[in-house]
DNA sequence: AGATTATATAAGTACATACTAATATCATTT
DNA sequence: AAATGATATTAGTATGTACTTATATAATCT
């Protein structure tokens, strides 16, 4: 017998999913994962109100988080039991993939993220 | 040049579609439209809780308004911009369809359904 | 016209939300 | 161990939300 999904169970979703930046970081999370010093530069926003949205994400576990020394990494949790409402959300949202090139080009994404990627690989 | 959807327009619909009782209004709609009092009745609600919630979805134009007589009857409005977006999201709820026949069944819903009901045959 | 029924609106209230400012925690570097 | 950098948490505040109670509007019936 599966559990059948409620609408408190949606509405919650929703309401999680609700608020534009929160949106647009799962956005973000669905091309790649994402750190929270970069969430902070992207959005423009205060760090503590960037770590705000992260937890609520975090604590529905829409998102996965992960030291890695001094930052932590969020990504998206593709085991979440409404996965596939998040995913066809985030698909009527404009793509982020354009966004990312953008920010990646304009050299004004933080060092953080090629100093992780330039460590990964030297493992 | 297509008007492409904003992360705020998603986040706007999502926020509507974040109640449950809204969210399960829609899903109502979604097989047949309902007046007021049905609503009033079936979520066992304040009238003006009820009239308050319509308004949100009516003024968002997610719903279609239709005075007959007494009655204001409400649908679904499926040419709203968001319309793909909303179908999904109610294609993730329970289907309303075995609630309403117990509802009918019961004898509990309101009589200015078969009124209305008898007086459109009647044309 | 007056009474009744259906619906909408307004005002008030309790609670939730998203931010800011300040501080705490944790890992790394010196 | 102290300093630095990244992140989390706390407290405070302004705004938003969903309800209640009371009242207004609109259509129908007598």
């Amino acid at each position: 017998m599966t559990n059948q999904t409620t609408f408190i169970d949606v509405a919650s979703v929703l309401k999680l999913l609700s608020d534009k930046t929160r949106l647009q970081m799962l956005a973000l999370l669905q091309i790649d994962e994402c750190c929270v010093c970069e969430f902070v530069e992207f959005f423009q926003m205060s760090q503590p109100s960037i770590s705000q949205h992260l937890r609520k994400l975090r604590d529905a576990r829409v998102v996965h988080e992960e030291r890695r020394g001094q930052w932590v990494y969020y990504s998206l949790n593709l085991s979440h039991p409404q996965v596939e409402l998040i995913n066809n959300i985030l698909n009527q949202c404009p793509s982020q993939i354009a966004a990312i090139e953008t920010w990646n080009a304009s050299g004004n994404r933080v060092k953080c993220a090629t100093n992780i990627l330039a460590g990964s690989k030297e493992k």
